[in-house]
DNA sequence: ATGAAAGCGCTAACAG
DNA sequence: CTGTTAGCGCTTTCAT
C-alpha cells in the first residue's frame, strides 16, 4: 500500500511552489504566465509519478464534483436501463460520471435518494420521478442546480423536461386499431397519477371518442408482485370476453399481458388484437410479432443529457427552460392487424 | 436559494461547541459523556432547521464516503441490469449508495472507470472485468480497498469473487440436450476470452466428450453491432443445416439466434432445438418457450454485497478471501424437447 | 463535559 | 513568474 503523493510533494520535489503545480495542473499556466518550460516539467513529473489530485478535496473547494445524478423509476426496466446506458455513455463522454438510483416509484425513497444526491453535491439532475415530491423539485430547481425531468413532467413544476408525446402515440395506435375494424378496445395501464400516463390514457381516450366507441380502461394496482399483476391482468380478459383488442401503457404490462392472453388461449390476433407501448426484444420476436409505440431512446438520452450539460456550462442561462416533447414512432406489426375472414 | 447551514451556526445558535455538535452528531455522545439533556436538545434543533453536514468535508476528513462502485459490463443487459437493481436495493438498505458504470468489455474504458473510482474514494468494489486489467485489481487488492469480483474471475488475480458455476450448467444443458437424442450439438458464444465463458466451453465439451459426439463451436467476434451479429448468425447456420441443437451461451446471443433461426424459417424444436444460457421474458414467453441456464440472480447479488460489506465492515478481516461459486438451474422448456416422430 | 485548534488536500487571491 | 496563505466544512485530540 504505497503512501499516496500529494501537491505538496510534487511541489518540493520540484522546487517550485504548490500554486505552480496546481496553476498547471488546472490549466492555468498561461494566464498566470508560468513558463512553458516550467509548466512542462511538472507536466511530466506529474505523469512520470502518477499524481492524482485528490477529487475530494478538489470538490470541496471547488464546490463541482463532476457527478450527474440520475434518478429513474428502476434499472431492471429495459426502457430505463437502455436510456441509463446511453446516457452514462454520453455523460462520460463530457466528462462527467453518473451517480443512479431506482425510486420504485416510492415517494419517500425518492425524497431520500434526492437529499442523498445534495448530500453527496451532485452538479446535476437527471430526474424521472413519481408524484409526491414536487416540493423537493421546486426547491431543488429554485437552489439554481441544473435539473431536468425526462420521461414524465411533475405537477406544477416548472423546470427543463425532454418527455415523449404519449398522447399522440397512443391516440395514432388506437387510431390503427379502429382503423383496423375493432370495436371493443381495452386499454390496461397501471393506477399511477403520472403525466406520462395521463397522457397516454387521453391519447387512447380521444381516439375512440372520435371514432364513436366504447373506452374500456383497466388500472392496475401499483406497484405489485408479479404474480398478482398476473391474476389481476387474467381476471381483466376473464370479465371482458367481448374485448377484441388491447393496448397495454408500458412495457411490464405487455408483457404480462401476452403471457395472460397466453395462459387463456387467446390467439393474437385473431381473437384478440395486442399494442404495447415501448418496445423490445420480446414484442419483435413474439409470435406473432406485437405492435408497439416505439419511444425514441437514442433522443431521449442525448436531449435529457443535452439540455443538462448546455445548463451546467452556461450557468447564465439559468432561467430560461427547456421543455422538449419528442414523438414516438407506430411500428405495426402482425399482432394488431385484423385476419381477413 | 437559502443559505447553507453549517455546523458552526448550528453550534453558535445553540451556545455550544462545534465539537459538542459534531460529537452528538457521530453517536458519540455517550462515549464522552456529553449529558443526555443536551444531546437531545442539539438533535432536535439539527431536526428542526434540517441541517446536513457536508458529505464532501466529511469524507475529505473521514476517508469514508458509503458509495460502493459497481462496475459491469453493460447496464442495458437484462441480466446486469436485473442484478443492479437488486444489489442497488440492499445495498441501500445497508446505507451505501452506488456508483455504476459499464465496460462494454473494453480494457481501455475499464482503467479509466477504475481510476475514476479511486479518485472519488469509493469505500469498496463489486466488479465484472473484461480481461486486461488485471495489473489494476491487483494493485487495488493490494491497496487494501475491499472488493469483490462478480460474474467472472480475473487471471492471476487473488480476490473475494461471486461467480455461476457455467461449466455445470452448461454440462446439465448439453446432456439434456445428449438424452433427448440430438446429434450434432453446436455452442454459439462470444469471441471473450473470459473466466465465465471459458467455463460455459468447458461444460458443454466435457458432455460431448462423454457422450461420444462432435463439437461444433462457433466464436462470434465481439463487440459487434446487432446488423452484423444477426448476419454473422445467420451464416453459421446457413453453413451447418446438419446441426440439430444449438445451445446459446449468452443472453444476447440467444435472442439473436432466435431471430436468426426465425428469418430462416427453422422450426423449433422439430429442425433444431435450442437453449440458452440466462433466463428472461422472451426465453420464457417465446413460442415455443425457450429451455435455459437460469442464473440465480438474487442470490448472487444478495452475495456480492454482502461479501463485500463483510469486508468493509470488519477491516481485521482483510486477507481472507472469500470465492463462491453458486449453482445455476436448468429449466427444461419445449424448445428441447424431442418430438417423437 | 466542553472549547480551541490542528488538520484532511486542494484552489486561488494576493503580494511580491 | 512564484511563494504564502486563507479558507472549503468537518472530525477529533488535548487541555481545561
Amino acid at each position: 500500500m504505497k503512501k499516496k503523493i500529494l501537491i505538496h510533494d510534487i511541489a518540493k520535489h520540484l522546487e517550485v511552489s504548490i500554486a505552480t503545480v496546481s496553476l498547471v495542473l488546472n490549466g492555468k499556466a498561461k494566464e498566470k504566465r508560468i513558463s512553458d518550460v516550467l509548466a512542462e516539467r511538472v507536466l511530466k513529473y506529474v505523469e512520470e509519478v502518477g499524481y492524482k489530485p485528490n477529487q475530494l478535496a478538489k470538490s470541496l473547494r471547488t464546490g463541482k464534483t463532476h457527478v450527474i445524478g440520475l434518478v429513474i423509476e428502476d434499472i431492471a426496466n429495459p426502457f430505463f436501463a437502455t436510456v441509463a446506458a446511453l446516457i452514462e455513455k454520453k455523460a462520460l463522454a463530457r466528462g462527467y460520471r453518473m451517480l443512479f438510483c431506482s425510486t420504485n416509484n416510492d415517494s419517500d425513497k425518492t425524497r431520500d435518494l434526492l437529499t442523498m444526491f445534495q448530500e453527496r453535491h451532485v452538479d446535476g439532475y437527471i430526474l424521472a420521478l413519481p408524484n409526491g415530491v414536487e416540493a423537493e423539485v421546486r426547491a431543488l430547481v429554485r437552489s439554481g442546480k441544473p435539473l431536468v425531468l425526462f420521461d414524465r413532467l411533475l405537477p406544477g413544476v416548472q423546470a427543463n423536461a425532454v418527455v415523449v408525446d404519449g398522447a399522440t402515440g397512443m391516440y395514432e395506435a388506437t387510431q390503427h386499431l379502429v382503423q383496423q375494424g375493432f370495436k371493443r378496445i381495452a386499454l390496461l395501464m397501471p393506477q399511477l397519477d403520472q403525466s406520462q400516463m395521463t397522457g397516454r390514457a387521453q391519447g387512447y381516450a380521444q381516439a375512440l371518442r372520435e371514432a364513436g366507441l366504447p373506452q374500456l380502461v383497466h388500472k392496475i394496482a401499483f406497484p405489485q408482485e408479479p404474480g398478482p399483476l398476473l391474476q389481476d391482468t387474467l381476471a381483466f380478459f376473464e370479465a371482458h370476453p367481448a374485448c377484441d383488442a388491447v393496448l397495454f401503457a408500458t412495457n411490464y404490462l405487455g408483457v404480462c399481458g401476452l403471457e395472460a392472453l397466453r395462459r387463456l388461449g387467446r390467439r393474437i390476433p385473431e381473437e384478440i388484437a395486442v399494442v404495447s407501448f415501448d418496445d423490445n426484444d420480446l414484442f419483435r420476436l413474439y409470435s406473432p410479432p406485437i405492435t408497439v409505440v416505439a419511444q425514441p431512446l437514442e433522443a431521449l438520452a442525448e436531449d435529457a443529457i443535452g439540455t443538462l450539460l448546455a445548463s451546467l456550462e452556461n450557468p447564465a442561462e439559468t432561467g430560461r427552460i427547456v421543455q422538449l416533447q419528442l414523438a414516438p414512432q407506430l411500428v405495426v406489426r402482425a399482432s394488431s392487424i385484423r385476419p381477413r375472414p
